[in-house]
DNA sequence: CTAATTCTCTACTAAGTAAATAGAGATAAT
DNA sequence: ATTATCTCTATTTACTTAGTAGAGAATTAG
């Protein structure tokens, strides 16, 4: 039932691209030295979360990374699943993910029935809280800053 | 976020023993037959079970396994943290398998703060099914039989 | 009391996954 | 041109999962 820790980067790193939002490209370095997130790790997390078209990136001298759309339009229910696959504990009760399971018949499983009831209740939290939701919170846990960059993620 | 294969024979090897409480000792054969799950790895799930304190067991001929309690004081939480470890998605968030996260400062930390209420959420449903509402649920989704070790898991 | 049956204990293994690490290449700014 | 930055492809190391194996100990039926 745990999030990788590959998940929780892409979190954290978006996290920083969102309270960024609407400012400079931020590079790998920076937020690999703020987060604490080994670099080239970063870097294919960060590729990875292009090819959901949540970040878009700048080459070059002064390059970096941003956010691609609004921090409203990207919920943690997205990435996550982008990035682990199923929400559900079991996938024979997820939506996205379904594989059918070994047991003799699914829709009169007991067990089947108390996972989609977890799996419903992790989906109702996850795709209700965007990145700006995110951002939100943190303000509200640190009180106002005047750079985003002071933040303690 | 997945309950692995172990956890999930674990919970359907109870539930067998569940819906047979009250009558004689199950051999892992039957077990293992009813629910496809090979043999010798249900044995290790059975012992693991066993030192939680949730079965027990008869050797020699005519021996087998039960439920060391009535199914009413087994909760699915307690058996699948005890397979599986923290129901928490990030263990910082877990309240008995809690771990110090990399980040800066985890009072202030807002991921941590929507983990939270995903661990809430998932201990709510799982603290509050025991084995015993798990068979009901078998017996309304399937009807009423005669004979226990007809229900289809 | 012996044979059959069933659990028990310890160890091993094969496949897959997670978490990096590495090197060479492409792009953009100065 | 040079430097900084992202990009692509591979490799590595450690760990975990799921399953297998064999010999041993307890219990019952005959």
């Amino acid at each position: 039932m745990k999030l990788s820790v590959r998940g929780e980067y892409a979190l954290r790193a978006l996290l920083v691209l969102g309270l960024s939002y609407d400012r400079e490209v931020v590079r790998i370095q920076t937020i690999s030295d703020q987060q604490n997130i080994p670099k080239r790790f970063l870097e294919q997390i960060l590729t990875d979360l292009k090819t959901l078209g949540v970040v878009e990136s700048r080459r070059g001298a002064s390059g970096g990374y941003r956010l691609a759309r609004p921090p409203e339009f990207v919920t943690l229910a997205a990435v996550i699943r982008h990035i682990e696959g199923p929400l559900a504990p079991v996938s024979c009760v997820s939506e996205r993910f379904y594989e059918k399971c070994s047991c003799p018949d699914e829709s009169k499983c007991a067990i089947r029935s108390v996972m989609k009831e977890v799996r419903d209740a992790i989906v109702k939290i996850l795709e209700n809280v965007s990145l700006a939701q995110l951002c939100e919170r943190v303000k509200l846990l640190q009180g106002e800053h005047a750079n985003p960059l002071d933040y303690i993620i």
